[in-house]
RNA sequence: GCGCCCAUAGCUCAGCUGGAUAGAGCAACGGCCUUCUAAGCCGUAGGUCGCAGGUUCGAAUCCUGCUGGGCGUACCA
């Protein structure tokens, strides 16, 4: 907030240059204002002086000099006494702002007042996005690859949600198949296995325990009656039903609920599969070869053209996947963003040239692609495989170590790292963890806020309190960081990076916890206007803790 | 073979549209509990940013080549 501030300023010096004929606007738009890593640099820094060269260089080749610029820079800047305390020019022809102290304290009566919805833009922007993540087919439990795919989504959608998106969270699935045959004729022969008849399970079967519990159920509610049964789609009707409410479970655990969910085989019945052959056909897209039909890709710039209807008849998955983002773009959203495991990496470049060809812009799509969770225990890589059941469920994971430190961990790494997810460290509820670290920091403001009236302290109204008691060194660098929360929030949604959130909540605790060690908010040697102004630092850092762990879906305890 | 992703401290990773002397956590070592929660804090040590070129005022960041790892490269999803 104060940073916009700040930005502000510099735009209108920057105009006020080139009203002047100091130089031209090429430079408009493309210098930065950012936090110098080091101290003695200032609060904040701007290359404006060196953009504007180099720019001015390029035009006309002639040679400027980026001080020269900076020092004339610095003097139209320096007159905004209210904000800036001095401005030095340093370095290369860096422009560093020394702000006036007291301003960071203004950040406080502003998280006062917006309270939990700090960070959150202020209106709707009117803008809609779609977030489709998870989009596993219901063939079993959910794995801790699908978890991170999960987590991951939701989190984008909190995003998004938070800069003034109209979000919808929408899982895709495919019901048809092979997938789910395999799964049908796996639950039909665990049936008849539990009646002693010879099961023929399948070669490629689905082997883990929850096929035997829900052939168990239909023992239960059918007895034997179903023994005979040739149809193998009843069989897999009700491992479906049963398999996807339990997926609705731990996605539910995880705080995650979806707005909609898409059936694959709505496409088929509505002909919208055939219609996209039909206009890819009519755009000379298609062909036939080998009695298969191939999408013409090659036309696209891709390396191979893809069969998208088998000689069996049946479709490849790019086909479907092509109709059901064009039915995305004519729902008419503003930004789509899908959420895949890696192993998708092969599918995106032909959908979106599928839409593209049918005259859609894929730049409205963005697809987030997440690498691998490996599963350490022991010191040992965990394998993993559905078909074997050898995988670990995000049940047992969130049963192992919590549903908050699940979430935080998915969270620390940005989507394109791989995860190494240590059983053994995370089950440690240490400082190892640093999704506790986080968390204590919040449950210590609120101790400290909740022992103060005890004390004879009270929270008298922000009015009456004087902030400008707040300028020992670490007061300064909350409330710099508090004030810097709302542009972290709205740069981590345009990166889709939820990743940066987890990284400024570590910081923030990191700076509480430095200052608990050093000052008292309430005691004997502390004056009274200094403890009430604390206090107030204290409720609004609560406040902005809460705000960014509630973003990424973890609690905030009062007490630990 | 080809395509995409990754390579930064012993380990796990940040590093925002190129910016000033490269950052955090863990592990290691040494300190700090009569006072609001020690699930904490302070200090020390730890680096040829995979390698080699290029672009420029300036490169971990952009480009090219190479090396190593992951995922793809199906008429599986």
């Amino acid at each position: 907030m104060i940073k916009s501030q700040l930005q502000e300023w510099l735009d209108q010096c920057f105009q006020q240059g080139v009203a002047a004929g100091h130089w031209s606007d090429l430079a408009a738009g493309r210098y930065g204002l950012e936090e110098p890593k080091r101290a003695g640099q200032g609060d904040f820094a701007t290359n404006v002086a060196m953009v504007i060269a180099g720019q001015e260089k390029k035009a006309s080749g002639a040679k400027v000099n980026p001080r020269q610029i900076a020092e004339q820079f610095a003097t139209l800047l320096g007159e905004n006494q209210l904000l800036l305390q001095r401005v030095e020019v340093a370095g290369p022809g860096f422009i560093n702002f020394f702000l006036n102290e007291t301003i960071w304290a203004t950040v406080i009566p502003v998280v006062v007042a917006a309270d939990a919805s700090y960070g959150l833009a202020p209106e709707k922007n009117g803008r809609r996005a779609l977030v489709e993540f998870v989009s596993a087919n219901p063939t079993g439990p959910l794995s801790v690859g699908h978890g991170r795919g999960a987590v991951l989504g939701d989190t984008i959608a909190r995003l998004l949600s938070a800069t003034g998106y109209e979000v919808e969270r929408e899982y895709y699935y495919n019901d048809a198949g092979r997938q789910m045959r395999v799964l049908g004729q796996s639950t039909k022969a665990r049936y008849r296995e539990l009646l002693g008849l010879a099961g023929d399970f399948p070669e490629d079967g689905y082997q883990g325990d929850y096929i035997r519990d829900i052939a168990q159920g239909l023992v239960a509610e059918n007895g034997d009656s179903l023994k005979d049964e040739e149809d193998v789609m009843l069989f897999k009707a009700a491992a479906e039903k049963a398999i996807f409410s339990d997926i609705d479970a731990t996605l539910k655990s995880m705080g995650i609920v979806f707005d909609s969910y898409y059936n694959e085989h709505d496409l088929y019945e509505q002909g919208l599969i055939d219609d996209v052959v039909a206009t890819l056909r009519a755009k000379g897209l298609v062909f036939e070869k080998e009695g298969a039909t191939w999408f013409k890709t090659t036309e696209l710039g891709l390396e191979q053209d893809r069969v998208i209807i088998k000689s069996t008849g049946e479709p490849t998955y790019r086909l479907p996947d092509i109709a059901y983002h064009r039915e995305k773009f004519k729902r008419g959203y503003d930004w789509m963003v899908d959420v895949f495991g890696s192993d998708h990496i092969a599918t995106v470049p032909d959908v979106m040239a599928g839409t593209k060809a049918l005259g859609y812009d894929p730049e409205q799509v963005t697809v987030v692609l997440h690498q691998f969770v490996t599963l350490l225990r022991g010191g040992k890589q965990v394998k993993m495989s559905t078909r074997k059941a050898t995988f670990v469920t995000i049940d047992e994971l969130i049963d192992e170590v919590g549903v908050d430190v699940v979430r935080f961990f998915f969270l620390m790494r940005k989507a394109d790292s791989q995860i190494e997810f240590d059983l053994d460290l995370a089950v440690q509820e240490g400082k190892e963890n640093p999704v506790f670290y986080v968390q204590y920091a919040h449950a210590r403001l609120s101790s400290i806020l909740a022992k103060a009236p005890e004390k004879g302290v009270s929270l008298p109204p922000l009015a009456d309190v004087d902030l400008s008691l707040l300028k020992e060194e670490l007061e300064l660098k909350i409330m710099k960081a508090m004030a810097s929360y709302p542009a972290m929030v709205a740069q981590a949604a345009e990166d889709l990076a939820p990743h940066r959130v987890v990284f400024f909540l570590q910081e923030l605790a990191a700076l509480f916890h430095n200052f608990y060690h050093d000052h008292r908010v309430v005691g004997d040697d502390v004056p009274r206007q200094l403890s009430q102004a604390r206090l107030w630092l204290a409720v609004s850092l609560r406040t902005v803790l809460a705000a960014g762990l509630r973003l990424i879906g973890v609690s905030a305890p009062e007490k630990m």
